[in-house]
DNA sequence: TTGTATGCGTTATCAA
DNA sequence: TTGATAACGCATACAA
């Protein structure tokens, strides 16, 4: 069985000759290591939790390509859990992945609090959150966080000097973290300009187009001289901007738009999209390569790593 | 131990005292039963393999969360495998998917030869294949296709109906199932209604909107008079929409548009996109709830399920 | 270089 | 109702 299991896992100590053996035979025989075994005799599974809220999002669809892509170049199986921004599912997927025995999580855009979030990340043993923050540092994790609210005054600073005075935030759900951050920034970079905040002036809704088509009514219903538009996502963005439109207000000209994500959708639509840049997908890949420097045991580069979003011109502002 | 286990799996044979006593001390100590050991010694894992070829692209990314779903609902944790088109990820994905001893798995648009399809799902004990025919029937396994033919007969009449004569067809991967069988009910529609095929009037791409734009291009400099195109899929119907438009073409004045599978971007889009309704993700679920019957050896009701498209009129044809 | 005992954490089976 | 034993298929540690 030693020499077998030898041969098969590429370890030294088999003869050349005996190895082509086992391997041929074993091809032959269609003989598949038994991982199941396998992760029960060696307490690890090469198996890793991706958990997203929406797996229909273009932002998490991305990302999953990403960490899928790299888990595969490393060798590891993911688990796909999808939440569909429920809560209750959020905390049945820990227990869920617990079971699996998994060597470590990629959890995306968590809402829980943060007291019950440690509870949550305190039983894998590994794990790198997305898009969320932690007050206080935990050991064998590493948060990836955009820099929103740097990410929210280049957008508002841009729209600033092209001369908009009127900037409305569409926000994403008040609970989420990055909202919050965008919110944040956006504030500062108004503040900066001389502009005092006008609560009037944001509307929250889902992050996705029909909650950007109602923020965007619902917003233009009080403020109807909006200059310009900043948005919590693209997705959001595109549906305030066909609110505009149908409102027979021309964008660029009547409004500016800015989204943040940069999906496929924000060169698809007319016009196209101004939009705070992000590479998915590495996003993603960066995620699972600093989980597997988790996993082994190496030092991770840091603690709380800082994307910079970058602001891509297009014809919406 | 036994009495242990008996109590966590909620198994008779404990008294109601033990058993809540049992359940106590395991909520305290943190205990997760180790799925691993547990699948050894059943030789189940309650676990599935989803296999995609692009989980960005919406059309798998709403299968995705239909088969996740009701996966979740049933007590089963799924692998997601993401090709990305390619043949060699396709056939690595299935020794992994072996490995890891998964009861069933669901296989979306396999691209391999009838043969090489024979051998790859000859190895799992359950499977549904979606978006895929086979020939000869295979034990424990179904096949969920959509009624590609009737879809676009379909389409094609009611372009016919509203007079137009020049419709062409934007065709997707040549070696893609579900393109042939597109085409195969665009020329029976044509056919019926005494219009000879022209294969000039087929252009195909890459299943995506870039793919559509460039398909749409090769067809209209040599076709200039198109009055209508039929496209493989919504992301392709986009790309031919735009570039219509930016060619000066009316849409649907100019040149009708109909699309397949409705995407939320078929009716973000402006026009919005006439085009063949599918619900994806009640498709994913089928196919999962179908697997799991194929897994508890129950008879599938089918061994090959057709799916219905239905044509939804929005404003580009 | 090859081979043998032991244990991973659970469940099936049989006994008390 | 409760408990003891063996087995699942591997890898670790140790012998030959």
């Amino acid at each position: 069985m030693m020499t077998v299991s030898r041969a098969i896992n590429q370890k030294p100590g088999v003869s050349a000759k005996l190895r082509a053996k086992i391997l041929a035979l074993a091809d032959k025989m269609d003989f598949h290591p038994n991982n199941v075994a396998r992760s029960l005799a060696t307490k690890q599974t090469r198996t890793i939790g991706l958990l997203v809220s929406d797996i229909t999002n273009p932002f998490f669809a991305q990302i999953a390509h990403g960490v899928e892509s790299t888990a595969y170049d490393f060798g590891y199986s993911v688990f796909l859990i999808n939440t569909m921004e429920s809560a209750e599912r959020e905390l049945s997927a820990t227990n869920s992945l617990m079971r699996q025995r998994i060597d470590g999580a990629v959890l995306c855009s968590l809402r829980q609090s943060e007291k019950s979030l440690h509870k949550t990340i305190g039983q894998f043993s590994a794990a790198v959150l997305l898009n969320r923050e932690l007050r206080s540092p935990v050991p064998n994790l590493v948060t990836i966080n955009v820099n929103d609210q740097r990410g929210a005054q280049i957008a508002i600073q841009y729209l600033l000097k092209k001369g908009c005075r009127k900037i409305a935030y569409i926000a994403g759900p008040t609970d989420s973290i990055s909202n919050k951050r965008r919110l944040k920034g956006y504030r500062a970079a108004l503040g900066s300009a001389g502009i005092p905040f006008n609560p009037q002036m944001v509307e929250s809704g889902m992050p996705d187009t029909e909650g950007g088509r109602s923020a965007a009514a619902a917003l233009l219903a009080r403020q109807r001289r909006v200059e310009a538009i900043y948005a919590f996502n693209d997705l959001m963005a595109v549906g305030a901007m066909q609110v505009c439109q149908e409102s027979g207000r021309d964008i660029p000209g009547d409004v500016r738009i800015i989204g943040v994500d940069d999906i496929p959708l924000a060169t698809i639509i007319r016009p196209q999209l101004t939009t705070l840049h992000l590479n998915l997908a590495s996003i993603g890949s960066l995620a699972m390569r600093t989980l597997i420097d988790i996993i082994q045991g190496k030092e991770p580069s840091a603690q709380a790593i800082q994307i910079n979003s970058e602001l891509v011109i297009r014809d919406s502002a």
